[in-house]
DNA sequence: TTGAAAGCGGTACCAA
DNA sequence: TTGGTACCGCTTTCAA
């Protein structure tokens, strides 16, 4: 059963091919008896305008590329996805999901061929440190260029991001103000060029201490660095276990940290928020299985604000605010308490 | 800058167009002297193949559609999605997804006005229960229909699915085996036509019971049904609090009911293992948070699965065993224990 | 192994 | 508002 094509349709309606195609993507330039006599007969011959004819012809390719560190299962990566989904879905974009760009091998294999060359309207990169070398290969493409979390934010044509260093400055503040004197940042390593963004957030701790100290605080603060990858719980919490004085406040990195930190030590006697407090970062759905205190960031938000920012410049627009820096928001929740008890 | 079209990059290294062309799609084609030639006067000119103009001469979208329940954000979807996405962008695909096909309007709108119709290769359904009408329009498109944990499985061209009813049969044998006498079965309700693959575990849990009931065993069985939405694990919570006499064994629908709830029921005094065993199904990422026992399935392998079937179904091959039914396994880690203690 | 030429199915300009 | 028509950029016979 060969598909029916435009002109099958316009001698059914009666019209000329020309108007079929109007019918569908200019409906306001055709009249309302015309249209729904040519819907009425496509719908009958099952005709559908073909995306690649439309996109040949008009040198679009309806089609975004997102590139990614890691897995697009993590859930930043996810919720960012789901945003940029849900606004560029409705205005007929796919989106190509390259996600493992993050090791040297596959950033390489990536920016060499460019397999996006020439077929994508927009580039989106998220999370992952990309260096000018590469801000160049991508520009050379020479379509819109949009990072979320994404250093080197200022190369690009439109960026939005967090601001992890405030956001942990204030989370750390929040807990000196409590009142806590022994307190610890734990974090996983940073991975080579990738994910600054989470990285920067150690110096938000490191500031809001030094500045502590500087005014006089009676303060005993230190961080705790553990390998990334799947033992990276267990390690901290053999570190925090090892200290000679089990910290009164511990503030995590991220709440994928935060919150098994909370079960696991609750097995060691350490209970929260009798025995200490415990801040996370990002608010991820199951934050509240553990009632957990944390600064809030929404990446699906964040991926809706980048795809509209995309689609403006596709128009040929201009942003009059192209960069945007969100602050994380602290969500009090059970895990703080001030302290002494 | 106007992008070099093919006419040049021929020009430039001196052979036509159709060697161009075949030097990128069938580079055996050619000889590799030329084709080097080609490929680096492509090269130096930034010349890549046009997707759209492929597509429109070859018939084929390069395209395939995903539909799902609820949100792509969920531990199952992105799974999927992930595995999908690994092996079919290697093979030149896009995937466009269209979540939250749940609801009737969403599922009407999608499949009245059939968006991808013509435009893609494929369709998979993950997880969404279809009824036959809406099967009928998917057939009416004429590409492969593959579903992932989907009813009416045998109506479309390949599907893979886990064994729901089964795995969480499995899983209450484990417990009764144990000893357990005060079993509870705790689950979200059943959603209209939606994502019948997690209700067919409260089938595996009653027959369990009832045929070790039949067996002669002494056994207190009974199931918890809580509203779905993002209350539900305090729902289940007070529930189970409620109950005359507290389980000494919790059946979980899923692991997103069980992890939080171990956490929640220590804040209440009753401790896992020692008062009572609990274990959940899927075995997501931070099961092991709270150390779950746990039925495992692996989405992300259906998905690798799914899409190679589909790869084979557009290559025009006929499967030998188009429908594949997996078997969850028991991960024995650290929620259960014989009974009595 | 390579080249010539005929489309693939629309879009958009131009004219009516 | 509608129709005629020249492409869009590549793939693929067919012949050389």
């Amino acid at each position: 059963m060969a598909r029916a094509d435009i002109h099958e349709v316009a001698k059914a309606a009666g019209v000329s091919i020309s108007t079929v195609s109007r019918a569908f993507t200019r409906p306001d330039m055709v009249s309302e008896k015309t249209r729904r006599k040519v819907l009425e007969a496509a719908n009958r011959l099952e005709f559908t305008i073909s995306r690649s004819a439309g996109s040949l012809k008009t040198g679009q390719a309806n089609r975004v590329a997102l590139l990614m560190n890691d897995t697009i299962t993590s859930w930043f990566n996810v919720q960012v996805f789901a945003g940029l989904n849900a606004t560029l879905r409705d205005e007929g974009y796919d989106i190509a999901v390259y996600d493992h760009i993050d090791t040297a091998e596959t950033r390489r294999e990536f920016f060499d061929t460019m397999p996006v060359r020439h077929n994508v309207d927009a580039v989106f990169v998220a999370s992952i440190a990309i260096d000018p070398n590469e801000v160049g290969q991508l520009k050379s493409m020479h379509v819109p260029l949009i990072g979320i979390n994404t250093s080197a934010s200022d190369s690009l044509d439109a960026s939005i991001r967090i601001d992890d260093e405030e956001g942990m400055f204030t989370a750390t503040q929040h807990l000196i103000g409590l009142g806590h004197r022994r307190i610890v940042y734990v974090c996983s390593a940073a991975a080579v060029s990738l994910d600054a963004s989470v990285d920067a957030r150690g110096r938000g701790f490191i500031r809001a201490c030094e500045s502590a100290v500087e005014a006089g605080r009676d303060l005993d603060w230190q961080t705790i660095t553990v390998p990334r990858g799947p033992e990276f719980i267990d390690s901290a919490l053999a570190e925090l276990l090892a200290l000679d004085r089990f910290p009164d406040a511990i503030c995590c990195q991220m709440d994928m940290l935060a919150i098994p930190l909370v079960t696991r030590l609750a097995r060691y006697g350490h209970r929260v928020p009798q025995d200490y407090s415990i801040i996370g970062f990002d608010d991820m759905q199951n934050a509240d299985w553990v009632n957990l205190t944390t600064m809030r960031q929404n990446p699906q938000d964040m991926g809706r604000d980048a795809a509209h920012k995309a689609l403006a410049l596709m128009r040929g627009e201009t942003l009059d605010q192209p960069h945007e820096i969100i602050r994380p928001r602290l969500v009090l929740r059970g895990t703080d308490a001030p302290f002494p008890r």
